[in-house]
RNA sequence: GGGCGGUUAGCUCAGCCGGUUAGAGCACCUGCUUUACACGCAGGGGGUCAGAGGUUCAAGUCCUCUACCGCCCA
């Protein structure tokens, strides 16, 4: 049995110290197995799986994001007694990953290729399983509560044998196929890459216009423009549209390539725009999407003239073996020479980069696989429609629609050695293809065993998009799979979208039948404080480790997550973080005041509700519309707005009203302890900020149970109570009086303020208290302690005819308060005071007045507005009237 | 080219279904070693809710247009 860990409460330091506590209460929980879900048929559970980090580097600030309010939501469900499941998880992230090692070998002056596939695989599994230590290890130190027993790895034989039964399923079904395509090909990491890969960015080129002889016309041209001039190499023809009058002749002929001397046709396409260049455009089917479709119409050849790595190929003739921008300019100057360059303009246009390395990527023809998208798109579809899966915040669902409506085909093939390699074998001897789950044994059509398997590997994001499925056992029928599956939530970046969550939809409901999740939860980017990005080549990254050290775990959770709201970006400045230490502070030092005058058995006497003096009442009922309005946030995913509710709740009402007026109590003998309330605030407040902030709130808790054995301390941690459900009503009454309390105090100080009264001196005070009398006179005490008012006496009736020239009046809601405090006031200061809040009450009349005035309104707003606004006219007008007299009265003296 | 978001105090941002005199944190100013907390306490200043028009009894909130900033897709 571990032993819960021990605090020593009189030595309680002064402030916080988070490095102290937090590694103690995680070892605590992880012994505990409070992680762990169980499976509860009863119970319908609550279930996230964890979007997995790449299993390459360390997590940044955007993951402690995603961890927090993941953490948030689990234990939340989890005191709500309900079974939770948070599955962790890392993903080998194929070329992420593959970058890396090979940036490490080039380093040591080696290459993948020279110390070959086996020896590189291996290398990289070693390194990934250094960089899935380290992320485990950050994450705990982040606090979260996720069932570590059923981590996974993507490259799992689990999730890998998914892999291969969803490649060979679709390949049945025709959903994945192999062929010839234009790909985007990123020449530094020599492979094909997904269109969702490709970053576009509008760059400053050029537009070089380009003659072309035509066959057996000397003297005749005709002119294209383009922006690669190397690909002049690769044309296989020039397209003029049909409609245009300026090359109608044209169509038919030949024109003569230069450099390589190829003839190639001239011919009609209505795809050809005619306001583009000179109208005439060269066709390279090989190294342009257009281009390859208009080939497929006319039947061109296909001339390919790269070499993976972007050098020149055998077919740029004369070019041969340079690199793609270096034929650029060569051919470029050649053309000059040969006159065959009419103009040069600068033309703006997009490139695309591998997002990556950054490389300007090249479109190529290849032979990739392939998933046919738009069967699998339309169910997907239809379930975000009709509301099956939600997506917050809602206006996702537009840009996943727009998105889903048109869909292309996905290039899965990738020409890495990290990742799941195709389950595809080709036989050498007949070249008959087999496609398998577990490697066959020989040729199912000739017999032989010469088989030979794809090289290539699946695109990472591949068996991301079964994640939900995979990680709970699919394609086996498990007990984890038919209990969580479908997942609650999915909760990751909005920039990962397509990436992932509307593939993940696809797929799950391709190969389970049923939505992989019903909510889907975007959150925002992490910003630096001026907005940009965070990124390792701008230098601006918040190491979440070194942060979290420097304010502790819970600060940097809440730093993360109060007042934000999804889908929304989160600029993080120290500032922030800095505001989250101290409420920390703020809150350790409330519980450090509570407990250190415990006497347990005041502590543990039962509330006794009808005797209850009324800030006791009060307190409880804010503590109750807190309660019901975390709830409330929690379930509708505002977790920025629930924590800053318990952040007001705490500050605001527990420690600057109620603990104060606690204090005049505890000093006095006679009066009611207040240290049943004290605490059962203190440990309520405790248990609603547990999901967000668990590492302090779960060591005060620890050491107010030890002090304080009520009823809430029968279970063994704060994680495992239960969370709160609002008890005690509204209380009105409470409230109107507290009101009234808290009015007179601030009213009291801020004289004192304006008229600049030494903090020491006392003043005297008369209250008017009308019917809250009998109330406010057990509050002499705090007006005492709070507003340094001595001796405060109850006037029975109001006042009238007062020398004002030595009192102060206060008008306040229902109650006045006279300070006479003649040798301190300025008169005139003092009548500019009063005519400054009569102009204010008046206006505030007149608006009322016509607006109650309007039979518009009166007759269409509802009842409860109107009685609002008329009760809100009678006490401004009481309140102006009674300033009023007392301005004339002023005058007179 | 199509779409989305933002524009609220000096800064960073909340503000749910339209309904008191628009809030918070930070920053700023004034005063405080008040025995929980200076990572604090008390008080204060500061906003034409980007602009224009419209709907409504009522608009920061709904609609239209405009401007600027950012993002996504092609």
């Amino acid at each position: 049995m571990t032993e819960t860990p021990q605090s020593n409460i009189e030595e309680m330091p002064r402030a916080y110290e988070p490095g102290k506590v937090e590694e103690k209460w995680y070892q605590f929980w992880l012994e505990k197995g409070y992680f762990k879900s169980k499976i509860d048929p009863k119970k319908k559970p609550f279930v996230i799986i964890m979007p997995p980090p790449n299993v390459t580097g360390e997590l940044h600030v955007g993951h402690a994001l995603t961890a927090t309010i993941e953490d948030i939501m689990i234990r939340w469900h989890r005191m709500r007694g309900e079974p939770t499941l948070w599955l962790p998880g890392v993903d080998h992230a194929g070329i992420a990953t593959q970058v890396v090692v090979e940036r490490q070998l080039a380093a040591e002056g080696t290459t993948r290729y020279r110390i070959g596939r086996e020896a590189f695989e291996e290398r990289t599994r070693r390194w990934a399983e250094g960089c899935r230590q380290t992320i485990s290890r950050q994450h705990m130190r982040l606090g979260i509560s996720c069932d570590w027993s059923r981590e996974r790895f993507t490259l799992d034989e689990g999730p890998s044998r998914a892999v291969r039964t969803v490649f060979v399923n679709l390949y049945k079904k025709g959903l994945i196929y192999r062929g010839e395509r234009i790909a985007n090909w990123c020449p530094r990491c020599a492979t094909a890459l997904s269109d969702l890969e490709v970053d576009h960015k509008d760059l400053e080129g050029h537009l070089w216009y380009v003659r072309y002889p035509i066959v057996g016309e000397e003297g005749k041209y005709i002119t294209v423009a383009t922006t690669r001039p190397e690909t002049i190499l690769g044309d296989t023809a020039v397209a003029v549209n049909p409609q245009d009058e300026r090359f109608k002749e044209f169509i038919g002929k030949v024109a003569r390539l230069p450099f390589v001397g190829r003839e190639i046709p001239i011919i009609g396409d209505e795809a050809v725009s005619t306001t583009f260049g000179t109208g005439a455009v060269k066709i390279t089917p090989a190294h342009d999407p257009v281009d390859f479709d208009v080939a497929q119409r006319h039947n061109l050849p296909l001339i390919n003239i790269l070499n993976p790595d972007a050098t020149m190929n055998e077919n740029a003739g004369p070019y041969k073996g340079l690199d793609r921008f270096a034929c650029r300019k060569a051919i470029v100057e050649d053309l000059e020479k040969a006159g065959l360059l009419v103009k040069i303009e600068p033309y703006k246009h997009a490139v695309g980069h591998c997002q990556r390395c950054a490389t300007v990527i090249e479109p190529v023809a290849s032979k990739q696989w392939f998933v046919k998208m738009v069967p699998l798109a339309k169910p997907a579809i239809e379930v975000v429609k009709n509301g099956t899966i939600a997506i917050i915040p809602e206006r996702f669902t537009k840009v996943y629609l727009n998105w889903m409506e048109n869909i292309r085909d996905w290039c899965i093939s990738r020409q890495l050695w990290w990742g799941h390699r195709i389950p595809v074998w080709y036989c050498k001897d007949c070249g008959e293809t087999i496609v398998s789950v577990e490697p066959p044994s020989g040729c199912a059509r000739c017999g032989t065993t010469g088989l030979e398997q794809d090289p290539d590997v699946l695109d990472t994001w591949f068996s991301s998009a079964l994640w939900p499925h995979t990680t709970l056992g699919w394609p086996d029928d498990t007990s984890d799979f038919n209990y969580f599956y479908p997942t609650t939530v999915m909760e990751t970046g909005y920039d990962i979208l397509f990436f992932w969550v509307a593939r993940m939809i696809m797929m799950g409901l391709e190969d389970t039948g049923k939505i992989p999740f019903s909510t889907v939860y975007l959150h925002g980017l992490v910003r630096d404080e001026r907005g940009d990005k965070m990124s390792k080549v701008r230098g601006n990254v918040l190491n979440p480790l070194e942060t979290l050290e420097e304010y502790g775990t819970d600060a940097l959770r809440m730093a993360l997550t109060t007042g934000t709201s999804p889908g929304n970006d989160i600029k993080i400045a120290p500032e922030r973080l800095a505001a989250a230490r101290n409420f920390a502070n703020k809150l350790w030092n409330a519980a450090r005041f509570v407990m250190r005058g415990l006497e347990p058995e005041k502590a543990a006497a039962q509330i006794d509700y009808p005797r209850l003096p009324l800030e006791d009442r009060w307190i409880l009922s804010r503590l109750g519309e807190t309660v019901s309005s975390v709830n409330r946030l929690m379930a509708g995913f505002e977790f920025g707005e629930a924590q800053r509710l318990v952040h007001d709740f705490i500050w605001g009402d527990y420690c600057d009203w109620y603990i104060e007026i606690a204090k005049t109590r505890l000093r006095d003998d006679k009066a009611v302890s207040p240290q049943p309330v004290l605490v059962k605030v203190l440990e309520t407040s405790l248990r609603l900020l547990h999901p967000f902030m668990p590492f302090i709130t779960e060591e005060l808790w620890q050491n107010l149970k030890k002090r304080a054995p009520a009823d809430f301390a029968t279970a063994e941690s704060i994680m495992i109570a239960p969370f709160p459900e609002a008890e005690a009503a509204a209380d009105p009454e409470a409230a109107r009086v507290m009101g009234a309390v808290i009015e007179i105090v601030r009213g009291i100080r801020n004289a004192r303020a304006e008229y600049q009264v030494a903090a020491e001196r006392w003043v005297e005070a008369q209250i008017y208290a009308g019917e809250l009398e009998p109330q406010l006179k057990s509050y002499l005490g705090a007006f005492e302690t709070l507003a340094r008012a001595r001796p405060v006496v109850f006037l029975p009736k109001r006042p009238e005819g007062l020398d004002t020239s030595q009192n102060i009046i206060l008008v306040l809601g229902e109650t006045e308060v006279i300070l006479p405090m003649v040798s301190l006031v300025d008169v005139t200061e003092e009548k500019k005071r009063l005519e400054q809040e009569i102009a204010q009450g008046r206006n505030e009349v007149a608006r009322l007045e016509k607006l109650l005035g309007d039979e518009a309104f009166r007759s269409k707003a509802p009842a409860v507005v109107v009685l609002k606004q008329q009760q809100a006219l009678d006490s401004v007008r009481s309140r102006l009237e009674r300033l009023e007299q007392q301005l004339s009265r002023f005058a007179k003296s």
